[in-house]
DNA sequence: CATCCGGCTTGATCTAAATCAATTGCATTT
DNA sequence: AAATGCAATTGATTTAGATCAAGCCGGATG
């Protein structure tokens, strides 16, 4: 049940027995259907997510009721409002399941005494952001400078399981554009 | 010529005095004059960098020219591509100072040694990536869902500093648009 | 003090992508 | 197998913002 997570932490860390047990009490673990909502709009969020299988979108709602795709989850990620987690305050963001999916949650307080208990989880945590920032800072760069297509065709090289599995219109989302345009440019990159 | 960040690190993790030695010895100072780079397109980032004081800018530069700024860094923020640091690889980005500017820097070896000798290292900068998550995700969601400008009225809310500190030009590329289209939404948010 | 240059503005035009709308194709449910 | 409901496609039209081009202003430099 643990062994996605042990793997992912011992991937960057070493980490003793002992430890493990720790960890493993820190966790719950939830099972979810297709279109299961872990968060939504106003809810604070008090837990993250370890996705062990499955697959999760973070998402905000715009005044026109469409949906912009901030995250995909698949196993092995993490996923939550972050902002929300740390503050305390309530999300703006939606938290669903594309999949049916099973995740660890590790609430607040636990994960703060977890921290303090197994140190070298500090270190886990940094590594796992430090990379995280590489990824969303190429993520930001692609959206100042690229235009649909470029953004598209990075993306694909990128997460070429995402492009086979999720509907494209979640990945138009993520990309800033609408699902007709990367329909089209779908097409046109086929034909050449 | 630590203070600044000592007290960054303070704010967030206890230290102790000993501590504060192994990181003084860990940094070096740079100072840098307008329009100085710390890095060019081909360079390796072999350190990070910590401001004392100025302005630095972190852009890429694409195919017809255009600067594209993914980061600013005043007093007590972090720069450097992070991308590049971590790899060892090329960086495609400069980092230059918009200002006179002084910054501490510290090697990618002594920074590891350095978490190994203050290991309450790894939860300030775990704290600092947590929080610069929240900020950059808030980017992203902000860049694939509004428009010019309201994309500009968000960043002027969350850097009042910025938005008369630094040439628009630049603000105009970290936010996606051009500094045409800015200037003609600055004419007219201050028409209402 | 003059001039030079970079940054900002303003206008005219163009274009990539959005929007609106209809159709088709799948897959899930009944 | 019919029916329901999304997702994807395709076409017509609109639009936000880019591009191209000139002029202007203010601070740095000789």
């Amino acid at each position: 049940m643990y062994n996605l997570l042990l793997q992912s932490i011992e991937k960057k860390v070493p980490i003793t027995q002992a430890a493990k047990i720790e960890v493993q009490n820190a966790f719950t673990l939830k099972k979810l259907r297709k279109r299961d909502y872990l968060l939504r709009d106003g809810d604070i969020c008090n837990e993250m997510y370890f996705v062990k299988n499955g697959c999760m979108i973070l998402y905000t709602l715009d005044d026109g009721g469409n949906e912009h795709v901030t995250q995909f989850a698949v196993e092995g990620w993490w996923v939550g409002d972050m902002y929300s987690y740390l503050s305390g305050l309530p999300s703006n963001m939606f938290l669903e399941a594309l999949e049916p999916a099973e995740v660890l949650c590790i609430k607040r307080e636990d994960r703060e005494m977890l921290l303090t208990t197994v140190p070298i989880l500090e270190r886990y945590f940094r590594i796992l952001l430090e990379n995280n920032f590489v990824a969303i800072h190429r993520r930001v760069a692609n959206l100042i400078s690229k235009g649909a297509e470029d953004k598209y065709l990075d993306f694909v090289k990128l997460y070429p399981q995402f492009a086979l599995r999720v509907p494209q219109k979640y990945i138009a989302s993520y990309l800033g554009i609408t699902p007709e345009t990367l329909s089209r440019i779908r097409v046109q990159s086929a034909e050449r």
